[in-house]
DNA sequence: TTTTAAGTCTATCAACTTGGTAGGTTATTG
DNA sequence: CAATAACCTACCAAGTTGATAGACTTAAAA
């Protein structure tokens, strides 16, 4: 499951979509109009702003705004960035990858499977958009 | 992801596949072939127990067993039932369901996409059985 | 140049979850 | 009745999640 933070991210980054080249907005705006633990979304914002989709300005006039167009923004990316590993396993993931222990993946049913769902999510979450979310 | 205790469930259930009517396996048994910590083995397969997936008996010559065909077990009910829900979202979860707050689930983009998420993974995981983990 | 508005940084916290252990109890079989 | 093996209750350390507090920095406006 998506934690709430990813969930928050979500809800900000749909705002800012909205809002997409009319200026830089307030954390406190969006706090407001999403419903978000104020200094919560600080935190998550900076994150998103260190990681390049956001970018921000200081001081009066200031605050958040997308860095990039939203239609260039997959969901993916945002999934991984703000909530982790997108695969089921760790010896599946794309990102994240970590080898099982004790268990050798070319004859582990489980593997296989899980590859198959990762590649089924994979098919929708890289192929939507900020965008999309509007 | 899925977490350890939910990959741990399914070794076990693949060792008893493995050895589906051949008598009760011991606890201990699939604690080392498959190297997980016997006491929390003896949870996991508790658990497995008592939701009807696994049958046990006690004493001398005891042990754990299916107690069904593997073929008729899917793989998406042991997942939900070990490690919770498959939904990214809770208002998106069909047997974990819950309700999103400030959020109106008709106008939520989110809401849609993690809906065709879930149907993805579903297709898999409601297709797929024990047998195929072998 | 001072004030004020804003984002940024550090740190802390309670509650919960995860992974795991310890030890005693009950049921079965020989 | 003795041995065996599942069952039950309780507990614990470490990590994660969701959230808050307060001081610091930057930039625009008065």
């Amino acid at each position: 499951m998506l934690s709430k933070k990813s969930q928050y991210a979500f809800k900000a980054l749909e705002y800012l979509t909205l809002h997409y080249k009319q200026g830089p907005v307030l954390i406190s705006e969006i706090s407001k109009k999403k419903k978000i633990p104020l200094k919560f979304l600080e935190n998550i914002l900076l994150e998103l702003k260190k990681a390049g989709i956001l970018d921000s300005k200081k001081g009066k006039g200031g605050g958040y705004f997308l860095s990039k167009d939203p239609a260039k923004v997959k969901v993916a990316t945002i999934v991984r960035l703000v909530n982790g590993p997108i695969a089921m396993l760790p010896c599946v993931s794309l990102y994240f990858y970590e080898r099982c222990k004790n268990c050798d993946e070319k004859k582990c049913g489980l593997h296989d499977m899980m590859i198959e769902v990762r590649d089924a999510s994979l098919g929708i979450l890289e192929n939507r958009t900020l965008k999309d979310l509007v």
